[in-house]
DNA sequence: AAATTTGTTAACCAAATGGTTAAACCATAT
DNA sequence: ATATGGTTTAACCATTTGGTTAACAAATTT
């Protein structure tokens, strides 16, 4: 039980961020509330991480980066669109019901600040809509999909995906339902949202 | 130019708030700053709504009785389902663009207060799915639509109308455009959701 | 027109908040 | 053991913030 280097005050201190920062985001957080709840003095936030708009972006960043690779899975890889789909439909939302404050948290915050996601778009794995705009086109060539906008598709498929974790207390009320009949609907979107996407695209 | 009734002083304040509150949110919002907005005394607001959380309600309380219309639009006239899919796609964009920052700020704050929601469920103009889902059931049985559960159309139906609003600087982004072909991608929504929500359920 | 009520302002206040400081602590190298 | 350098704490500080007060001004009632 040495004070020093007991476990990681600084990964502790990044936890206890992330969780005040995704469920009260950056005007609702108390840095007082963070030290707390990281068990730690208040005066060790700014000794590892200087001031509260740099503890936020060192939490917003790693959320970010959690996040980046679930999109790439369905921009890079090399399945048929209907795959992909299929695939990232299944993979994002098993994923967020792991992570459920994410995607509001990343919303939210990039609607307050919008210069933030210039910064984050330098990254060089900042996913990237080029190869699945070919491939959607090529698959329209080949009669495989019916004609559609790539970005419009792009859109449908984070809209469906992402929306019912971000809107859940909205929904939740219009269809009336407690938490966990709709954690169960959301177990089922992971086919259902793919099975909805193809039938509207794909010729028979 | 006399002192008192110079307009509506309430309305001034109520206006300045809803501006402010739906950029900044409950959290990032300034009394001073909506004053200054108004262009009155900080006083005043506490004179006329006695405390920034009252204020925030009435805010809140009008924004939504101005998305509850839309709502119930689909829901419960006598229109046929692809009918309603279409004029509520159409008609709902239509309404957002002229409100833009509506559907953030009121998923925003209800992700921030969970217990606002049933405040506002108590209305009993809140929009319920009952008929919707009978009308559904309905047309699943004649064979005009394929079987689908009430409850996820809805949510698609929703997350793909609002979430291009809320997720827009994500998007923006991701499909590297700027604000004039969004605006434009968001114009083509009008009748390209409901042609892909359409093409999906609906019996050939 | 005097009295009363309503609207408005400037000055003020207490609490909260992000941030700082100086001293103490502790593991390790000398 | 002692000096060293990173780590931790309690106390403190300046500013911001929501809210109040007391006096003043303009309508309205009598």
């Amino acid at each position: 039980m040495s004070k020093k280097k007991d476990e990681n005050t600084e990964e502790q201190i990044l936890e206890a961020a992330k969780n005040i920062f995704q469920s009260k985001g950056m005007d609702g957080a108390r840095m007082q509330e963070i030290a707390d709840k990281a068990g730690i003095n208040k005066a060790m936030l700014h000794y590892y991480y200087r001031s509260k708009q740099l503890l936020f972006e060192a939490v917003f960043k790693n959320a970010f980066l959690l996040l980046a690779p679930q999109l790439n899975g369905i921009l890079n890889d090399d399945s048929s669109i209907e795959e992909k789909v299929k695939n990232f439909t299944f993979n994002y939302i098993s994923f967020i019901v792991k992570h459920p404050y994410l995607p509001n948290f990343i919303i939210q915050e990039l609607n307050r600040n919008s210069d933030f996601i210039l910064k984050i778009k330098e990254n060089p794995n900042f996913p990237n809509l080029k190869k699945f705009k070919n491939q959607v086109e090529e698959e329209i060539e080949k009669g495989i999909l019916k004609p559609i906008s790539a970005e419009q598709l792009f859109i449908h498929i984070m809209s469906l995906n992402i929306f019912p974790f971000i809107g859940k207390p909205l929904i939740m009320a219009f269809i009336n339902t407690d938490d966990k009949a709709y954690k169960q609907l959301i177990e089922d979107r992971k086919t259902e949202v793919s099975s909805f996407i193809i039938n509207s695209i794909k010729n028979s």
